[in-house]
DNA sequence: AATGAATGAGTTTTCATTCAT
DNA sequence: GATGAATGAAAACTCATTCAT
């Protein structure tokens, strides 16, 4: 008779269970750690019991991996600039430069990476390969992108465009002082911004005459 | 890993017990993280006993502040060069890059760097104005030795000489990636070096004529 | 001592399990005091697993203070006589003095008045406001039963009509010495409160003529 | 040579030592109880060490008998009246209620009382022995005296001469306050004893004609 | 005698995981 | 699927007692 009365509370379909508590699980990862979070966290987080975390997942650790994946494979992918695009200074810093920045500002990214750096230490070191599977085709654009300005004439070969990769390492002075809990005024980070792309264009700018 | 369990016992004074524990316990919290680090890993890593520990520290977390805080305080402060001196992009990378390589390079010095991280996320970052204090000084000198190569005809006036921080982070790459727990061959970053050093005497070395 | 280990078990509702838990606190408490009894001898006199205690209380202390305000409460509070009742120094004996014999002939009763005593030392004396918060109304009733006692003739206004309080406190003898531990008679207790009474009747009685 | 400089310090007679140890045990132990209390507490509340007291006493039980005992056995007896004195109910009070009052009045003797009281519970009620070693001559010599005031034709039989006991029990009701943590006003008590003092006069006074 | 570092057993509390309902 | 009671294995912290100095 009052069978199904009590039972069918908040019944939802899998996947957006499944999501609910991958998003609980960032912030609370994100906040207090691998160890420190606990799953009674997630749980109330996602508006669950405990009970109901273990019908979607069968560890801590499983749901652990599972976020950083979830959260990972979330960011858009950076779009090449079409073939017949000349390739400035300014473009890079559009196209390439921009995008850490403003993943470096964004408060989740910053607790994202602080995990993955974190438990790379602990366990077998799966999360970092996620951000290796991200920052690697990346790295391999950039220099793709970097070698036709300088066939177009628009860049002059340097340190930068043989090592890609230090174009955008100035970012990581940002990167750094977030992740240790630095407090930065806004003011602050665009004048530091300005002066990492007035080096890019000091050295990457072809001498036109 | 346990070398010192029989060998140097009983009734230490009490500042060499309090420095055993500091040490023992940098690298168990560098290992484990906080949270993960139970005093008694950090007692028999000392060559002691769980009570023997709460003899010199009150709790965990004053066992782990005071660490930090011995650590950081460690650490040798840069030599500025003589007056006299002159001051060429070698000198700036023998003085101020190779420092920061080597601690990079230093698996101890990235757990600390890590946990630190951690930390700030948790408590109020703390630690990390540790951090603060020892990073602030090093940009003051960069600078002033920077500026000093100016006006010697030495070096060239850039972003680079204008935001000295830039100077260095290149050898946040290097960072990012060991604290991601990448495996990276000494080959390799000495040829990473090798382009951030050429960059900056690219951008640094003065036009002679 | 254990007999319901095997017993009743497994998912209980809330509301029994919180009752096992302080009836067992109760035991285990009155037997050792606060500080002397661990948190596994009240599970495991509740028939429940240290971790299941904490399922409903989250802390000892908090265990405690509910179990005296849970014992306090369940006291069964003195049956005022009908208003035509007449009142005569037997009924009284009866209907007050009987019940406080009672409960301090009761094992369960002195201990909890110990555990009372030693609380009132330790915290601010939160257990001994609830002790008032019952012999306060008692007192009154008694005051009112006197007052008509006299009213109606049957009793003789004396300290004791003054001062309703002394009419109870031989009983309070017996309470010391059960208190400190000595052992007495049942003879022997009977003997004292026949005495207790015969002074009562003594004093106040009414002369009729 | 330096060999006695440090050692001598505060090399106090034994005896002084122990009083010392066991005044300072005493407050202790009546403020936290007897499993609450560390030796170090009692230590350093005696001006000494952990292991100076462990050159007196053997173990912290020793310690809590012989403080018990020595409290009790500081406690003045109460001194019989001459023979030729003619005894009256305020001489009785004077002698034998006074004292009592005065001992529920003193803070210390409350705690002790509670001490024992509760100690008495856990260990083979030592401490109450001693207790009774104390209230029995008292019970005792109160008899006398009052059967000495009868054959005097000062007092009058009564319940309360039958039963000695009972003349002081109205004072338990002020310890029972006391012992439980009430507060309770100096006006308050006064008139508490007065009452008391009244009722004793009441029953005792014989009549004279 | 006095000190206080060291020990280790004991206690509270926490939490991932299980499972009856 | 969902719930939350129950479990049990940790882990932080305490303290009587010992003992080198």
């Amino acid at each position: 008779m009052s069978d199904k009365t009590t039972a069918e509370r908040h019944r939802l379909p899998p996947q957006v269970r499944v999501q609910q508590i991958l998003d609980a699980a960032f912030h609370v990862f994100a906040e207090k750690g691998f160890v420190a979070t606990r799953i009674d966290d997630i749980a109330s987080a996602a508006g669950l019991s405990k009970g109901g975390v273990y019908n979607h997942f069968s560890s801590k650790e499983e749901i652990f991996s599972s976020m950083v994946r979830y959260r990972v494979e979330q960011r858009p992918p950076i779009e090449m600039p079409d073939e017949a695009t000349q390739i400035t200074v300014d473009l890079i810093c559009e196209t390439f430069v921009a995008p850490v920045y403003a993943v470096f500002a964004d408060d989740d990214e910053i607790r994202l990476l602080r995990i993955i750096m974190v438990e790379a230490a602990r366990s077998s070191a799966h999360p970092a390969d996620r951000l290796g599977a991200y920052s690697q085709p990346f790295v391999e654009k950039l220099q793709q992108v970097v070698d036709r300005g300088i066939e177009q004439g628009n860049l002059k070969a340097s340190a930068f465009s043989r090592s890609v990769g230090l174009i955008v390492t100035p970012a990581l002075g940002y990167m750094f002082n977030r992740l240790v809990g630095g407090e930065t005024s806004a003011a602050a980070v665009a004048a530091y911004r300005a002066e990492h792309i007035a080096l890019l264009r000091e050295v990457l700018t072809a001498d036109k005459e």
